[in-house]
DNA sequence: GATCTATGTCAACGGCGAATGACATAGGCC
DNA sequence: GGCCTATGTCATTCGCCGTTGACATAGATC
Protein backbone atom coordinates (compact mmCIF):
# COMPACT_ATOMS: atom_id res chain seq x y z
CA UNK A 1 0.00 0.00 0.00
CA UNK A 2 1.50 3.47 -0.75
CA UNK A 3 0.63 6.45 1.18
CA UNK A 4 -2.39 8.53 0.93
CA UNK A 5 -1.48 11.53 2.40
CA UNK A 6 -0.11 14.62 0.58
CA UNK A 7 1.94 15.74 3.50
CA UNK A 8 4.25 12.49 2.37
CA UNK A 9 5.60 12.66 -1.18
CA UNK A 10 4.81 9.04 -2.56
CA UNK A 11 8.50 9.69 -4.11
CA UNK A 12 10.39 10.75 -1.62
CA UNK A 13 13.28 13.07 -2.50
CA UNK A 14 16.26 11.41 -2.43
CA UNK A 15 17.89 12.81 0.49
CA UNK A 16 21.79 13.19 1.17
CA UNK A 17 23.31 10.98 3.99
CA UNK A 18 22.11 13.34 6.37
CA UNK A 19 20.66 12.20 10.08
CA UNK A 20 18.57 15.15 11.19
CA UNK A 21 16.35 14.91 7.53
CA UNK A 22 16.00 11.45 7.51
CA UNK A 23 15.18 11.91 11.46
CA UNK A 24 12.77 14.24 10.79
CA UNK A 25 11.12 12.86 7.91
CA UNK A 26 10.74 9.03 10.20
CA UNK A 27 8.76 11.65 12.22
CA UNK A 28 7.07 13.18 9.77
CA UNK A 29 5.72 10.23 8.19
CA UNK A 30 5.20 8.50 11.72
CA UNK A 31 2.57 11.36 12.68
CA UNK A 32 0.46 10.83 9.64
CA UNK A 33 0.33 7.13 10.44
CA UNK A 34 0.04 7.70 13.91
CA UNK A 35 -3.25 9.85 13.25
CA UNK A 36 -4.60 7.74 10.72
CA UNK A 37 -3.94 4.50 12.03
CA UNK A 38 -3.10 4.66 15.99
CA UNK A 39 -0.22 2.84 17.98
CA UNK A 40 -1.29 -0.79 17.29
CA UNK A 41 -2.07 0.03 13.09
CA UNK A 42 1.23 1.89 12.21
CA UNK A 43 3.37 -0.29 10.92
CA UNK A 44 7.85 1.08 11.39
CA UNK A 45 8.21 -0.79 7.79
CA UNK A 46 4.82 1.35 6.14
CA UNK A 47 6.56 4.56 8.07
CA UNK A 48 10.12 4.19 6.91
CA UNK A 49 8.99 3.16 3.66
CA UNK A 50 6.82 6.38 3.39
CA UNK A 51 10.01 8.34 4.65
CA UNK A 52 12.26 6.99 2.22
CA UNK A 53 13.88 5.63 5.14
CA UNK A 54 14.88 2.07 6.42
CA UNK A 55 13.14 0.07 9.24
CA UNK A 56 16.32 -0.20 11.28
CA UNK A 57 17.06 3.55 11.68
CA UNK A 58 14.10 4.25 13.40
CA UNK A 59 15.56 1.89 16.49
CA UNK A 60 18.86 3.98 15.95
CA UNK A 61 16.94 7.37 16.06
CA UNK A 62 13.91 6.52 18.17
CA UNK A 63 15.09 3.69 20.29
CA UNK A 64 12.15 1.56 19.16
CA UNK A 65 7.97 2.04 18.12
CA UNK A 66 7.44 3.87 22.03
CA UNK A 67 10.45 6.19 21.32
CA UNK A 68 8.99 7.04 18.17
CA UNK A 69 5.14 7.11 19.21
CA UNK A 70 6.45 10.11 22.60
CA UNK A 71 8.67 12.18 20.06
CA UNK A 72 6.01 12.42 17.66
CA UNK A 73 3.24 13.12 20.65
CA UNK A 74 5.39 15.62 21.36
CA UNK A 75 5.80 17.46 18.41
CA UNK A 76 2.51 16.84 17.57
CA UNK A 77 1.43 19.12 21.08
CA UNK A 78 1.80 22.95 20.80
CA UNK A 79 1.07 24.00 24.15
CA UNK A 80 0.66 27.73 23.11
CA UNK A 81 -1.41 26.58 19.91
CA UNK A 82 -5.04 27.02 21.77
CA UNK A 83 -4.07 30.76 22.82
CA UNK A 84 -3.85 31.84 19.16
CA UNK A 85 -7.71 30.76 18.64
CA UNK A 86 -9.77 34.20 18.26
CA UNK A 87 -12.32 34.73 21.28
CA UNK A 88 -14.55 36.44 19.10
CA UNK A 89 -14.86 33.85 16.20
CA UNK A 90 -13.77 30.30 18.47
CA UNK A 91 -16.81 28.56 18.11
CA UNK A 92 -17.69 29.48 14.56
CA UNK A 93 -13.66 28.36 13.20
CA UNK A 94 -14.35 25.46 15.23
CA UNK A 95 -17.47 24.24 13.32
CA UNK A 96 -16.63 25.23 9.85
CA UNK A 97 -13.25 22.94 10.66
CA UNK A 98 -15.26 19.49 11.88
CA UNK A 99 -17.86 20.27 8.89
CA UNK A 100 -15.40 19.82 6.52
CA UNK A 101 -14.85 16.15 5.14
CA UNK A 102 -12.50 13.85 6.86
CA UNK A 103 -10.30 13.65 4.13
CA UNK A 104 -9.75 17.22 3.24
CA UNK A 105 -7.01 17.35 6.11
CA UNK A 106 -4.67 20.06 7.07
CA UNK A 107 -1.73 20.05 9.56
CA UNK A 108 -3.37 21.10 12.56
CA UNK A 109 -6.58 18.70 12.32
CA UNK A 110 -4.01 15.99 11.99
CA UNK A 111 -2.68 17.43 15.16
CA UNK A 112 -5.91 17.05 16.54
CA UNK A 113 -6.46 13.64 14.96
CA UNK A 114 -3.38 12.02 16.41
CA UNK A 115 -4.31 13.18 19.53
CA UNK A 116 -7.53 11.55 19.39
CA UNK A 117 -5.84 8.38 18.93
CA UNK A 118 -3.49 7.94 21.12
CA UNK A 119 -6.03 9.17 23.81
CA UNK A 120 -8.40 6.18 22.49
CA UNK A 121 -5.65 3.27 21.93
CA UNK A 122 -5.16 1.14 25.11
CA UNK A 123 -1.29 0.75 24.07
CA UNK A 124 -0.81 4.16 24.67
CA UNK A 125 -3.45 4.89 27.93
CA UNK A 126 0.11 5.66 30.08
CA UNK A 127 1.30 8.43 28.35
CA UNK A 128 -1.48 10.12 27.50
CA UNK A 129 -3.50 10.74 30.99
CA UNK A 130 -0.41 13.48 31.20
CA UNK A 131 -0.34 14.65 28.30
CA UNK A 132 -4.26 15.23 27.31
CA UNK A 133 -4.77 16.41 31.20
CA UNK A 134 -1.48 19.02 31.34
CA UNK A 135 -1.44 20.14 27.67
CA UNK A 136 -4.75 19.79 26.28
CA UNK A 137 -7.51 20.18 29.36
CA UNK A 138 -5.25 22.82 31.62
CA UNK A 139 -4.20 25.24 28.72
CA UNK A 140 -8.00 25.61 27.34
CA UNK A 141 -9.26 25.96 30.92
CA UNK A 142 -6.57 28.89 31.25
CA UNK A 143 -7.60 30.49 28.14
CA UNK A 144 -11.33 30.14 28.55
CA UNK A 145 -11.27 31.43 32.77
CA UNK A 146 -14.01 33.26 34.36
CA UNK A 147 -16.51 31.63 36.10
CA UNK A 148 -16.86 27.61 36.51
CA UNK A 149 -13.72 27.48 33.89
CA UNK A 150 -12.95 23.75 34.99
CA UNK A 151 -16.37 22.63 34.15
CA UNK A 152 -16.30 24.97 30.79
CA UNK A 153 -13.15 23.84 29.83
CA UNK A 154 -13.97 19.89 30.24
CA UNK A 155 -17.18 20.40 28.45
CA UNK A 156 -15.12 22.30 25.50
CA UNK A 157 -12.98 19.78 25.21
CA UNK A 158 -15.54 16.45 25.28
CA UNK A 159 -17.24 18.71 22.67
CA UNK A 160 -14.39 19.14 20.43
CA UNK A 161 -13.04 15.51 20.89
CA UNK A 162 -16.75 14.35 19.70
CA UNK A 163 -16.94 16.32 16.84
CA UNK A 164 -13.25 15.02 15.95
CA UNK A 165 -14.29 11.58 16.32
CA UNK A 166 -17.72 12.06 14.66
CA UNK A 167 -15.64 13.46 11.51
CA UNK A 168 -13.08 11.00 11.87
CA UNK A 169 -16.19 8.00 11.34
CA UNK A 170 -18.39 9.94 8.41
CA UNK A 171 -17.30 9.09 5.49
CA UNK A 172 -19.20 11.32 3.23
CA UNK A 173 -19.65 15.36 3.31
CA UNK A 174 -22.40 16.94 5.09
CA UNK A 175 -25.32 17.29 3.07
CA UNK A 176 -25.72 21.05 1.98
CA UNK A 177 -28.34 22.46 3.97
CA UNK A 178 -27.49 20.05 7.07
CA UNK A 179 -23.97 21.68 6.88
CA UNK A 180 -25.06 25.17 7.36
CA UNK A 181 -27.36 24.22 10.01
CA UNK A 182 -24.52 21.80 11.85
CA UNK A 183 -21.94 25.60 11.70
CA UNK A 184 -25.12 27.44 12.99
CA UNK A 185 -25.96 25.45 16.31
CA UNK A 186 -22.43 23.99 16.94
CA UNK A 187 -20.59 27.46 16.54
CA UNK A 188 -23.06 29.40 19.19
CA UNK A 189 -22.72 26.12 21.33
CA UNK A 190 -19.25 26.58 21.44
CA UNK A 191 -19.26 29.83 21.46
CA UNK A 192 -21.53 30.41 24.32
CA UNK A 193 -19.11 28.27 26.24
CA UNK A 194 -16.66 30.16 25.59
CA UNK A 195 -18.20 33.31 26.92
CA UNK A 196 -19.75 32.50 29.82
CA UNK B 1 -3.82 -11.62 34.41
CA UNK B 2 -7.60 -12.21 35.49
CA UNK B 3 -10.63 -10.31 34.40
CA UNK B 4 -11.45 -7.65 35.91
CA UNK B 5 -15.27 -7.09 35.67
CA UNK B 6 -17.85 -8.38 37.46
CA UNK B 7 -20.42 -9.59 34.31
CA UNK B 8 -17.90 -12.31 34.05
CA UNK B 9 -17.05 -14.37 36.70
CA UNK B 10 -13.90 -15.22 38.01
CA UNK B 11 -14.48 -18.88 37.81
CA UNK B 12 -16.50 -19.30 34.97
CA UNK B 13 -19.18 -21.95 35.95
CA UNK B 14 -18.80 -25.01 34.93
CA UNK B 15 -20.83 -25.71 32.03
CA UNK B 16 -22.88 -29.19 30.80
CA UNK B 17 -21.91 -29.43 26.72
CA UNK B 18 -24.01 -26.91 25.24
CA UNK B 19 -23.25 -24.84 22.26
CA UNK B 20 -25.73 -22.00 22.88
CA UNK B 21 -24.52 -21.06 26.11
CA UNK B 22 -20.84 -21.26 25.58
CA UNK B 23 -21.23 -19.01 22.41
CA UNK B 24 -23.51 -16.55 24.61
CA UNK B 25 -20.30 -17.00 27.44
CA UNK B 26 -17.63 -16.10 24.73
CA UNK B 27 -19.96 -13.34 23.19
CA UNK B 28 -20.38 -12.07 26.92
CA UNK B 29 -16.76 -12.30 27.60
CA UNK B 30 -16.31 -10.18 23.81
CA UNK B 31 -17.93 -7.98 24.51
CA UNK B 32 -16.35 -6.86 28.32
CA UNK B 33 -12.69 -7.60 26.18
CA UNK B 34 -13.57 -5.25 22.96
CA UNK B 35 -15.15 -2.27 25.48
CA UNK B 36 -12.26 -2.20 27.54
CA UNK B 37 -9.10 -3.27 25.44
CA UNK B 38 -10.24 -2.04 21.56
CA UNK B 39 -10.03 -4.86 18.56
CA UNK B 40 -6.23 -4.72 18.53
CA UNK B 41 -5.87 -4.87 22.41
CA UNK B 42 -8.15 -7.32 23.30
CA UNK B 43 -6.88 -11.20 22.80
CA UNK B 44 -9.17 -14.76 21.57
CA UNK B 45 -7.22 -16.49 24.36
CA UNK B 46 -8.16 -13.79 26.81
CA UNK B 47 -11.66 -13.83 26.20
CA UNK B 48 -11.83 -17.58 25.61
CA UNK B 49 -10.63 -18.39 28.66
CA UNK B 50 -12.91 -15.69 30.86
CA UNK B 51 -15.75 -17.53 29.14
CA UNK B 52 -14.40 -21.01 30.32
CA UNK B 53 -13.88 -22.22 26.58
CA UNK B 54 -11.12 -23.10 24.67
CA UNK B 55 -9.94 -20.47 22.11
CA UNK B 56 -10.14 -22.51 18.59
CA UNK B 57 -14.31 -22.42 19.68
CA UNK B 58 -14.54 -19.02 18.74
CA UNK B 59 -13.33 -19.74 15.55
CA UNK B 60 -15.84 -22.96 15.48
CA UNK B 61 -18.69 -20.39 16.20
CA UNK B 62 -17.76 -16.76 15.12
CA UNK B 63 -15.74 -17.78 12.32
CA UNK B 64 -12.57 -15.60 13.46
CA UNK B 65 -12.03 -12.72 15.69
CA UNK B 66 -14.03 -10.34 12.72
CA UNK B 67 -16.58 -12.47 13.22
CA UNK B 68 -16.70 -12.34 17.01
CA UNK B 69 -15.83 -8.77 16.64
CA UNK B 70 -19.21 -8.24 14.56
CA UNK B 71 -21.11 -10.08 16.64
CA UNK B 72 -20.15 -8.32 19.63
CA UNK B 73 -21.17 -4.66 17.70
CA UNK B 74 -24.63 -6.04 16.64
CA UNK B 75 -25.38 -7.11 19.86
CA UNK B 76 -23.98 -3.57 21.45
CA UNK B 77 -26.57 -1.88 19.49
CA UNK B 78 -29.99 -1.88 20.50
CA UNK B 79 -31.83 0.08 18.00
CA UNK B 80 -34.72 0.83 20.45
CA UNK B 81 -32.37 1.44 23.62
CA UNK B 82 -32.09 5.73 22.54
CA UNK B 83 -36.36 5.66 22.29
CA UNK B 84 -36.26 4.32 25.96
CA UNK B 85 -34.58 7.78 27.59
CA UNK B 86 -37.06 10.13 28.94
CA UNK B 87 -37.35 13.66 26.79
CA UNK B 88 -38.04 15.53 29.87
CA UNK B 89 -34.48 14.60 31.14
CA UNK B 90 -32.66 13.33 28.62
CA UNK B 91 -30.26 16.00 29.10
CA UNK B 92 -29.16 16.10 32.87
CA UNK B 93 -29.59 11.85 32.54
CA UNK B 94 -26.82 11.77 30.33
CA UNK B 95 -24.73 14.08 32.54
CA UNK B 96 -25.13 12.37 35.75
CA UNK B 97 -24.40 8.99 33.81
CA UNK B 98 -20.99 10.97 31.87
CA UNK B 99 -20.04 12.68 35.58
CA UNK B 100 -19.40 9.38 37.31
CA UNK B 101 -15.76 8.07 37.28
CA UNK B 102 -15.07 5.93 34.80
CA UNK B 103 -14.27 2.80 36.43
CA UNK B 104 -18.25 2.78 38.08
CA UNK B 105 -19.08 0.79 34.94
CA UNK B 106 -22.56 -0.88 34.14
CA UNK B 107 -23.46 -2.66 31.30
CA UNK B 108 -25.09 0.28 29.27
CA UNK B 109 -21.64 1.99 30.01
CA UNK B 110 -20.35 -1.16 28.84
CA UNK B 111 -22.25 -0.92 25.55
CA UNK B 112 -21.47 2.18 24.73
CA UNK B 113 -17.84 2.11 24.97
CA UNK B 114 -17.65 -0.57 23.24
CA UNK B 115 -19.56 1.52 20.54
CA UNK B 116 -16.60 4.07 21.23
CA UNK B 117 -13.85 1.61 20.67
CA UNK B 118 -15.18 0.39 17.18
CA UNK B 119 -15.42 4.00 16.13
CA UNK B 120 -11.91 4.75 16.68
CA UNK B 121 -10.20 1.37 16.02
CA UNK B 122 -9.09 1.63 12.34
CA UNK B 123 -9.67 -2.03 12.07
CA UNK B 124 -12.91 -2.19 12.77
CA UNK B 125 -13.39 1.02 10.47
CA UNK B 126 -15.27 -1.11 7.61
CA UNK B 127 -18.20 -2.38 10.14
CA UNK B 128 -18.67 1.02 11.84
CA UNK B 129 -19.69 3.37 9.39
CA UNK B 130 -22.28 1.08 8.63
CA UNK B 131 -23.40 0.48 12.07
CA UNK B 132 -22.70 4.06 13.34
CA UNK B 133 -24.72 6.03 10.85
CA UNK B 134 -28.13 3.52 10.74
CA UNK B 135 -28.33 1.96 14.50
CA UNK B 136 -26.81 4.93 16.50
CA UNK B 137 -27.54 8.36 14.16
CA UNK B 138 -30.40 7.81 12.63
CA UNK B 139 -32.16 6.30 15.39
CA UNK B 140 -31.83 9.45 17.49
CA UNK B 141 -32.48 11.45 14.36
CA UNK B 142 -35.65 9.84 14.51
CA UNK B 143 -36.06 10.15 18.01
CA UNK B 144 -35.27 13.60 18.27
CA UNK B 145 -37.73 14.76 15.54
CA UNK B 146 -38.56 18.50 14.78
CA UNK B 147 -37.02 21.26 12.89
CA UNK B 148 -33.18 20.89 11.69
CA UNK B 149 -33.25 16.83 13.20
CA UNK B 150 -30.23 15.82 11.22
CA UNK B 151 -27.60 18.58 12.15
CA UNK B 152 -29.31 18.69 15.97
CA UNK B 153 -28.94 14.31 15.56
CA UNK B 154 -25.47 15.45 14.80
CA UNK B 155 -24.63 17.41 17.34
CA UNK B 156 -26.09 15.64 20.20
CA UNK B 157 -24.60 12.15 18.91
CA UNK B 158 -21.14 14.27 18.41
CA UNK B 159 -21.20 15.53 22.38
CA UNK B 160 -21.97 11.86 23.56
CA UNK B 161 -19.39 10.24 21.94
CA UNK B 162 -16.67 13.22 22.86
CA UNK B 163 -18.15 12.64 26.64
CA UNK B 164 -17.89 9.56 25.92
CA UNK B 165 -13.88 9.67 25.52
CA UNK B 166 -13.56 12.76 27.97
CA UNK B 167 -14.38 10.17 30.69
CA UNK B 168 -13.00 7.39 29.31
CA UNK B 169 -9.49 9.03 30.11
CA UNK B 170 -10.09 10.83 32.63
CA UNK B 171 -8.63 9.09 35.07
CA UNK B 172 -10.07 10.52 38.66
CA UNK B 173 -13.45 11.74 39.93
CA UNK B 174 -14.26 15.24 39.32
CA UNK B 175 -14.25 17.18 42.28
CA UNK B 176 -17.33 18.48 43.65
CA UNK B 177 -17.88 21.73 42.97
CA UNK B 178 -16.97 21.06 39.04
CA UNK B 179 -19.17 18.13 38.92
CA UNK B 180 -22.27 19.89 39.87
CA UNK B 181 -21.63 22.37 37.26
CA UNK B 182 -20.53 20.16 35.32
CA UNK B 183 -23.69 18.32 35.35
CA UNK B 184 -26.07 21.84 35.26
CA UNK B 185 -23.89 23.03 32.23
CA UNK B 186 -23.92 19.74 29.99
CA UNK B 187 -27.57 19.06 30.79
CA UNK B 188 -29.14 22.24 30.05
CA UNK B 189 -27.17 22.16 26.66
CA UNK B 190 -28.10 18.80 25.47
CA UNK B 191 -31.81 19.34 26.40
CA UNK B 192 -31.83 22.48 24.42
CA UNK B 193 -30.83 20.35 21.75
CA UNK B 194 -33.19 17.32 22.59
CA UNK B 195 -36.36 19.98 22.81
CA UNK B 196 -35.39 22.47 19.74
C1' DG C 1 44.02 9.36 -1.99
C1' DA C 2 43.93 6.68 2.54
C1' DT C 3 41.31 6.23 6.51
C1' DC C 4 37.60 6.58 9.60
C1' DT C 5 33.08 7.38 11.25
C1' DA C 6 28.46 8.39 10.64
C1' DT C 7 24.82 6.93 7.96
C1' DG C 8 22.25 3.66 5.46
C1' DT C 9 21.04 -1.38 3.89
C1' DC C 10 19.93 -6.01 4.39
C1' DA C 11 18.78 -10.38 6.14
C1' DA C 12 17.73 -12.71 9.73
C1' DC C 13 15.62 -13.64 14.60
C1' DG C 14 12.11 -14.05 18.10
C1' DG C 15 7.82 -13.42 20.18
C1' DC C 16 3.20 -13.13 19.93
C1' DG C 17 -1.34 -14.14 18.70
C1' DA C 18 -4.81 -15.91 15.30
C1' DA C 19 -6.01 -19.83 12.90
C1' DT C 20 -6.00 -24.86 11.90
C1' DG C 21 -6.63 -29.68 12.24
C1' DA C 22 -6.15 -33.84 14.63
C1' DC C 23 -7.74 -35.97 18.63
C1' DA C 24 -10.86 -36.86 22.95
C1' DT C 25 -15.32 -37.41 25.01
C1' DA C 26 -19.93 -36.39 26.55
C1' DG C 27 -24.48 -37.43 25.74
C1' DG C 28 -28.21 -38.49 22.80
C1' DC C 29 -30.24 -42.22 19.84
C1' DC C 30 -31.29 -46.79 18.30
C1' DG D 1 -24.90 -51.24 25.71
C1' DG D 2 -22.92 -49.81 21.19
C1' DC D 3 -22.53 -46.31 17.94
C1' DC D 4 -22.47 -41.31 16.27
C1' DT D 5 -22.36 -36.63 16.22
C1' DA D 6 -21.90 -32.42 18.43
C1' DT D 7 -18.93 -30.32 21.57
C1' DG D 8 -14.67 -29.48 23.72
C1' DT D 9 -9.27 -29.85 24.12
C1' DC D 10 -4.70 -29.71 22.65
C1' DA D 11 -0.58 -29.08 20.05
C1' DT D 12 1.01 -27.01 16.09
C1' DT D 13 1.38 -23.98 12.29
C1' DC D 14 1.51 -19.69 10.10
C1' DG D 15 2.12 -14.93 9.35
C1' DC D 16 3.14 -10.59 11.06
C1' DC D 17 5.93 -7.09 12.98
C1' DG D 18 9.39 -5.10 16.09
C1' DT D 19 13.97 -5.67 16.85
C1' DT D 20 18.83 -6.83 16.24
C1' DG D 21 23.40 -7.19 14.42
C1' DA D 22 26.39 -7.77 10.67
C1' DC D 23 27.69 -5.54 6.60
C1' DA D 24 28.13 -1.62 2.89
C1' DT D 25 29.27 2.96 1.64
C1' DA D 26 29.13 7.99 1.40
C1' DG D 27 31.50 11.78 2.74
C1' DA D 28 34.33 14.19 5.84
C1' DT D 29 39.14 14.74 7.69
C1' DC D 30 43.90 14.64 7.20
Amino acid sequence: MTNVHALVPDRPVARKRDADATRAAILAAAKVHFARSGYDGAFLRDIAADAGADAALINRYFGGKDGLFAAALKDSIRPDAISQWDRKTFGRDIAKMMANHAHQDNERMHAFQFLLRAATSPATAPLLNEAVQNRFLGPIRAWIGGEQAPARARIVASIFIGLLVERLIRDEPLADNEREAFIERTGTLLQSLVER
